[in-house]
DNA sequence: TGTACATCAGTGAACGCGCGTTCACTGATGTAC
DNA sequence: TGTACATCAGTGAACGCGCGTTCACTGATGTAC
């Protein structure tokens, strides 16, 4: 080994890293190789001793960013109680700051449209990342599996619906509206607990 | 006039209706003017002649799109029992057709997240647009407008949100089921009608 | 410990290509007489 | 009615630019002795 042993790995990483965040931002096509390398701190030319194409990255990048992603909602879940776990990740998702910073939120609502155009790599990429999503997201509710699986989804599709929404109007008052509004519908895909099953047992 | 009166009016208009598919079938930065020009069956030169950018065609192709898609809700309103236009609007929109067909489908689910990266034209566009497609649908249920309002911004997100997850998740029956939940998940944001009201009168 | 050598991560010029845009030109059509 | 002319929608070559990718080279570092 010429450099630290790791030292190649590590500047591969970073590149991925970088380019997470800024895939996110710009958008899959809106940012340059040479601009990727240089936001790594590198020049351009040595981008093919890390990754076979542009392509490439992109996929790993994404993918590293939805692992990422999905660790996060998993500390939200460690540090909440059970039964208001699934509260948590809607509140924790839908909030003006991760409407403002694409860069380091959630890749599906950004991206997903994009990457049906995209080869069927980076499709069959999402789709993975999409069922992981899925299964976290089902995996805080109580009932069934199978319910709590359509629930999960329920909720999934409003919290991007909401996110998708609530970009296009920016950020002003109809926004936090937008937000207000998506949070609960999106919560109220989990079956009524605790007031609202006192109220049922009352019934 | 050289040519037929609106001879050149109708060549724009046929750019404009060709550009409305193909921008929502390949993105908005997906295919290029000497296509766009080839759908319409004329050479890229005469572009220029018509609009004054690419953005510009861009701009009123997708406003077009969005435009012909609100006159087409329209349609169902009109050809359905007031009490069950909200319901069937979300049933014209979450359908496998319109989820394999986004070259004549919904442009705020295909291209949203893209308008936000787009110049403040477009983005300034599609939040108008947004605002048309929720007051269409809060039009058709009942109760004080701004409850109708809220009620119509969950279902158009849980609507959207679908209609991404369906998407990335192709034409299996993942994908069949994604569309199922969304479309109940949509129609539960109306007040409950009908059945559900009997049984609240029963309590 | 010091020196010659080998390695290879990273550099930057260059290439090919596609795209948005410009522009001189064409030729079909309407108008003037 | 027929002919010369004017118009202008559309043509296609050309330009400039940016981008993904390639490649010969560099120079910092580790190894051999």
């Amino acid at each position: 080994m010429r450099y630290s042993k790791d030292h190649k790995a590590e500047t591969r990483a970073r590149i991925v890293k970088n380019a997470a965040v800024q895939l996110r931002e710009k958008g899959a096509q809106g940012i340059g190789v040479a601009d990727l390398m240089k936001e790594a701190g590198l020049t351009h030319g040595g981008f093919y001793a890390h990754f076979k194409s542009r392509e490439a990255l992109m996929i790993e990048a994404l993918s590293y960013a939805m692992d990422r992603s999905r660790e996060r909602w998993k500390d939200v879940v460690d540090r909440t109680p059970a039964d208001e776990r699934f509260e948590a990740l809607i509140n924790y998702y839908i909030t003006p700051a991760h409407r403002d910073n694409p860069g380091h939120g959630c890749t599906m609502a950004t991206l997903a449209s994009e990457a049906t155009r995209e080869g069927p790599k980076a499709r069959k990429m999402f789709l993975g990342q999409l069922e992981r999503m899925i299964d976290t997201l089902a995996a805080q509710l109580p009932g069934p599996p199978k319910a709590a699986r359509e629930q999960a989804i329920a909720a999934l599709a409003t919290m991007m619906g909401t996110m998708l929404m609530s970009r296009i109007a920016g950020s002003g008052e109809f926004s936090e509206q937008i937000l207000d509004i998506g949070r609960d519908a999106a919560i109220a895909q989990a079956p009524a607990k605790k007031t609202a099953r006192k109220r049922a047992k009352a019934t």
